[in-house]
DNA sequence: GTCAGTACCGGAACAGTGTTCCGTATACCC
DNA sequence: GGGTATACGGAACACTGTTCCGGTACTGAC
């Protein structure tokens, strides 16, 4: 194998220092805007808050999935991530518990992205694509050892659950601000309903 | 108080005929693009499907939302009448069960209605409200009668409920079509958990 | 330093939406 | 049959995403 080195960023395949510039303005840029307008926000306004052209947007990211996942992607791999820490430092329910809320909390707390999820629009392909291949392994293993536990039942997949969670955290209008977390707690008591071994602590209650 | 002829057509406000046939082929017209391109279907589709100009389908729906209301609003009526058959038919939770059930169906199989529940565009502001007008009080009822006999958690509000039914029927690519129904389930086994009585059969399994 | 080649840029242009406006047609009432 | 209010149709506007292409300026060689 040639020219390995790790860590290199991922993200630089060009030699200009121009276009790195531009895309590195643009990263902070769109982040910026996604915060104020959701990730809908029109791609001129994200262009010219970075100060580019709107083709140097979709040169960079031809589909606009791909930028709001290499906007979101520190995050999504700190979520991934945190899933072995929390599997070693709590028992295997309550560290599917505390991801899933974990992971709840990164999808409701960015203004349309949960929808973004499930759109239709070609432009939004790579998006389910890419947090499926970070996140489905955290969860699997994760339910995996709680399943094991005897705490959850073992006949819900990974993939789906994912989903179903990330569909809970679309916002809902005319509803208290903490509806999505009610919706996944009460989703996770779903798991716990009939699993093998007594659960200990009776459900959560609001 | 006058003019109060009961089941007079809800939606004839016009007194000319043409206006009315215009009424009707476009509510005909608005089905069969719906049913065929789901609801985002475009405005102008739908109009020339009907043989109409644009403006008349803004006339009579200056919301987009209310042709949709309007479309589905016997299948939505008749979800909601079915509530007190089932109660009147079944135990408590197996009524509640089953109405879930049909409204998952009723959500689930018009491509794109359960996205537009929740957009937050104005043009669809009209349809969580219909829905949640007709529906919250159906599902309120069943959900206190299976609550009372200790069949469910009593601790869940019946909209966010609804809400989040609708919420699992949003379409999900690359998961087998049961997706919804059997998250669905999930969320009523949450519902069981830890209800005052015990549940007599286990959870449902795939 | 400067020069050439090319990678990259910017915005105009195109295409497809929803929405509004207004001159025109027509159904109803007398 | 005539007059008027009502409703009609499509052009026009506003706002998206996306593509194209002439021009710019950065890099590397000398």
């Amino acid at each position: 194998m040639r020219n390995d080195v790790p860590f290199v960023k991922a993200m630089k395949k060009t030699n200009r220092a121009d276009a790195q510039r531009n895309l590195d303005s643009l990263l902070e840029a769109a982040k910026a805007v996604f915060a104020e307008s959701g990730v809908d926000a029109p791609v001129r306004e994200i262009a010219s808050r970075a100060g580019v052209g709107i083709a140097t947007v979709y040169r960079h990211f031809p589909q606009r999935s791909e930028l709001i996942a290499a906007v979101y992607r520190r995050e999504i791999d700190a979520c991934a991530a945190s899933a072995q820490e929390l599997a070693r430092e709590h028992e295997a329910f309550e560290a599917l518990t505390r991801w899933l809320h974990r992971f709840t909390s990164l999808i409701a707390t960015k203004r349309g992205l949960a929808a973004s999820l499930n759109a239709q629009d070609p432009a939004y392909q790579a998006l389910p694509a890419y947090f499926r291949q970070h996140l489905e392994p955290a969860l699997q293993s994760l339910l995996a050892a709680a399943a094991a536990a005897g705490r959850v039942r073992d006949d819900v997949d990974a993939y789906e659950l994912l989903r179903g969670v990330g569909n809970l955290c679309v916002p809902v209008a005319e509803v208290g601000p903490g509806y999505p977390r009610r919706m996944v707690d009460l989703l996770i008591d779903g798991l716990r309903y009939g699993a093998p071994a007594p659960s200990g602590s009776g459900p959560r209650r609001r």
